[in-house]
DNA sequence: GTTGAAACCTCAGATCC
DNA sequence: GGATCTGAGGTTTCAAC
């Protein structure tokens, strides 16, 4: 799928704000509605769109702590790193978990309720679980910034689907 | 602003599927539309809910790199801090920056659409920064779980807004 | 093959109860 | 919170370039 100008212009709109109408984002984009929605549909049946999600307040909504945690395994394993992908999988507070190269394993982004809560998921969910060597946790103090996903130039980029 | 039952359905619903229509989420939380779209407003308005995003896969457009950075400064003064804040926020690779506690100050995530590309984005921007001691960068080999916001357990949790 | 125009039908949003 | 209504938006069909 080759993705053009005007697709990208689609992107950098709906990955800005996601409940755009489509008459709107048309509009934007030069198009009438119809090719409009017609392209958006491509770009979610080729996996350019994923998803849209409401981007929620976690403090404000009772989770004011934000923790990273790096983790180290014993085993690099290809069964052993899955099984650790798996066991996180199922703790609703880590939220993210990326595998990275280097000593540090997976890093993971976790969210609490409060630093007792926390203390919890990572004693009786984290550190011993199976084949973890280590883990380090640091507090996020705050935020500055937090955007998904990825730059869109809006004109002259990358960008053709199928790696 | 209290936070019941159906809000932290409304929540969890929009988190999931932020594209939902009215009357979608209105029946599966068993309300008519009006009331509904009144709670999501004010959900709206309080900042629980701070926007909605399409969910991009940035591998299929051409930013096949992620990478973690972890940055150290010499001063952690906070005019220091902010200074640092400001200037990645300016650089459209740099998709988060979260002040951590401990001795790696901040934490960024950065995209990049080769490696070629993010070192030079490493060695022009961030490692000749002001105040930056060093730089350790780790490459995401593969990411296991991403999913932003919270975790809404479907009764019985915490939430109420304004802390 | 992609756009645009028109039709239809559903939804969003306002008002009132 | 629910019912009703109006205008706007989503979606399909079809013609034109």
């Amino acid at each position: 799928m080759a993705i053009d100008r005007i697709d990208r212009q689609i992107l950098s709109l709906l990955q800005d704000n996601g409940r755009m109408t489509n008459v709107d984002l048309a509009e934007r984009v030069g198009l009438t509605a119809p090719p409009c929605l017609r392209r958006v549909r491509a770009l979610e049946d080729a996996g350019a769109i994923r998803g849209y999600h409401a981007d929620l307040d976690a403090a404000r909504l009772g989770y004011p702590i934000t923790v990273f945690a790096m983790v180290s395994l014993r085993s690099q394993a290809e069964r052993d790193l899955s099984a650790f992908e798996d066991h996180v999988a199922a703790i609703p507070e880590v939220r993210e978990c990326h595998m990275l190269n280097g000593e540090i394993d997976f890093i993971l982004k976790i969210v609490a309720t409060d630093l007792k809560s926390f203390q919890e998921i990572l004693t009786t969910h984290l550190t011993p679980a199976p084949n973890v060597a280590s883990v380090k946790t640091s507090l996020t103090i705050r935020t500055a910034k937090s955007r998904s996903g990825i730059p869109i130039p809006a004109d002259g980029s990358p960008a053709g689907i199928g790696h």
